[in-house]
RNA sequence: CGGGGAUUGGCGCAAUUGGCUAGCGUGCUUGCUUUGGGAGCAAGAGGUUGCAGGUUCGAAUCCUGUAUCCCCGACCA
């Protein structure tokens, strides 16, 4: 009998998307709307995406550091487009201590506004920059309508921070956040995506210019994985931070500032996800082999442990838990994603062999008990590229030129995925588009080539090929 | 925040017009038998029915409020 069912994949997948994430023990639903508990399964995940990004952080000469989790208000109204964009998310502290606080306290929902008032303090000469900063965090954004993982009241990121001299130094750091967080997401995570620039109406509040990382998810919708910003001088004038450059003249550093929070686990999830569950590319895997011996075959755990021993390099776990018979172990970690199972029998000591049974192809090979090492590390290094060319094939695949705006709905009430086509860049045209259709840009991509067109709603002349999807 | 649905042992569900000690499956504990894809038998533990009020001789059931979750919208760097 099966249990532990899964709501189907292909037809309803935020569904399955709830089930999993509870059954796999990665989150839990919290007492407070909106928020979850992120368990050790789901939390060893996030361990991992830190541990492979904060090095290609620190590579880059950005130094970790911590700020409060508390902005007075009165930071926030300094910059207005920045207030306006967060007032309706934010949560507010009013009462400390039993007593009314005459200045409230903003939750930050990002912390712009209190690094960069102490940046101010401690940088005042041009030999101070660049100046680059990052934490690792929580932040609280008030969200109407909430999801595990894909956008839940409070979450974890990272928020980085850096400030220049020359607004070419500041875009170059823009760039290479994009690119250091596509790197995380292709290399760690197998998940393929598209870089761009958002459009002015989704950029960030207060920011110049807002670079994105969007994925597409197995539904057709788009989800925004990342983000950094090109923030001009527009926070330095707010605040009014000068530095005196070479020449001794003020001169408003240029800043940016990028993201990635636990919301990319969502996106991991449904990105190579299937009919029985999670399926963890091995780079992030907090299990990437776990060993489960035949129950009562004691020969077999005997070797099991020999194994465990041998294999101790990789995140290997031995599943000896007694009273669960095979069946039981094999469905219990195929939930969870874990890349690889060795299965190990009495007959197959006798043999000198193993069963190695694969989570992304369920494929069942025997290997000799010698060439495992081996074996193991061609099959995690396999698993984790097909997983990426499979997602990036998907997204390929669910790609569409739409040259009319009939095109363009039809491929909205079906298939969906990512349309790509020609816009004006008017908002009114796309805020037209997005009440039409449902679709919003998602961005225009960086290497989108110049190409003479007429924008799909109205059919005034366009230069590029925007990116249009449902967002998540 | 608007519309719809839900909330009963860990999980999934039941309980006639308001009426007996709130049941069943699964999971859990113990014992024995099993053990190569979700085992069998037996004996147990586990509930003031989300929370707060109200109506009633009597409330899981009716009323009011409230919290949380799901779906659809609006909103959402």
């Amino acid at each position: 009998m099966a249990q532990n069912q899964l709501p189907d994949f292909k037809t309803n997948l935020s569904e399955w998307f709830n089930e999993v994430v509870l059954k796999a023990e990665l989150a839990d639903y919290a007492p407070v709307k909106g928020c979850m508990v992120i368990r050790p399964y789901g939390y060893a995940l996030w361990e991992n995406i830190q541990k492979f990004m904060d090095v290609l952080i620190k590579k880059h000469d950005v130094e970790n550091a911590y700020f409060p989790l508390f902005i007075p208000m009165s930071y926030f109204e300094k910059e207005k487009e920045h207030v306006e964009g967060f007032a309706p998310e934010l949560a507010v502290v009013t009462v400390g201590g039993g007593k009314e606080l005459v200045d409230k306290l903003a939750v930050r929902p990002t912390s712009e506004m209190m690094m960069y008032e102490m940046y101010k303090k401690w940088f005042g000469s041009w030999r101070d920059l660049p100046v680059r900063m990052n934490q690792w965090c929580n932040v609280v954004r008030w969200e109407k309508r909430t999801y595990l993982f894909l956008r839940t009241s409070e979450f974890l990121w990272q928020e980085g921070h850096c400030a220049h001299l020359t607004h070419e130094e500041s875009m170059q750091e823009v760039m290479w956040a994009i690119k250091m967080y596509e790197q995380t997401y292709n290399e760690l995570m197998g998940v393929y995506g598209i870089i761009g620039a958002k459009s002015d109406s989704e950029k960030f509040a207060g920011g110049f210019k807002s670079y994105t990382f969007e994925a597409l998810m197995p539904n057709g919708k788009s989800l925004q994985a990342c983000t950094s910003h090109d923030l001009g001088q527009n926070f330095s004038k707010s605040i009014d931070w000068t530095v005196q450059d070479q020449i001794g003249e003020k001169s408003m550093p240029w800043q940016n500032s990028w993201g990635f929070s636990t919301r990319s686990i969502g996106g991991l999830i449904m990105s190579h996800g299937d009919e029985k569950g999670l399926v963890i590319p091995p780079n992030i895997a907090p299990i990437q082999i776990v060993i489960v011996p035949i129950p009562g075959h004691t020969t077999a755990l005997e070797k099991s442990k020999e194994l465990l021993k041998n294999l101790e390099s990789y995140r290997i776990k031995l599943d000896d838990k007694e009273g669960e018979t095979a069946g039981v172990k094999f469905n219990k970690w195929e939930l969870k994603g874990i890349p690889l199972r060795i299965e190990i029998g009495d007959r197959d000591v006798a043999s000198g062999t193993v069963i190695i049974s694969r989570r992304d192809t369920s494929e069942k090979i025997t290997v000799p008990i010698a060439d495992i090492s081996t074996t193991v590390d061609a099959l995690l290094k396999d698993i984790q590229q097909k997983l990426f060319d499979k997602h990036k094939k998907f997204t390929q695949d669910h790609t569409f030129k739409a040259d009319t705006y009939d095109e363009f709905k039809k491929i909205m009430e079906t298939s969906r995925g990512f349309i790509s086509a020609h816009w004006c860049e008017n908002a009114d045209c796309e805020a037209q588009i997005k009440t039409d259709t449902k679709a919003t840009t998602r961005c225009l991509p960086l290497d989108a080539p110049e190409e003479n067109g007429k924008c799909v709603r109205c059919g005034k002349p366009s230069s590029h090929r925007w990116l249009f999807g449902l967002s998540y």
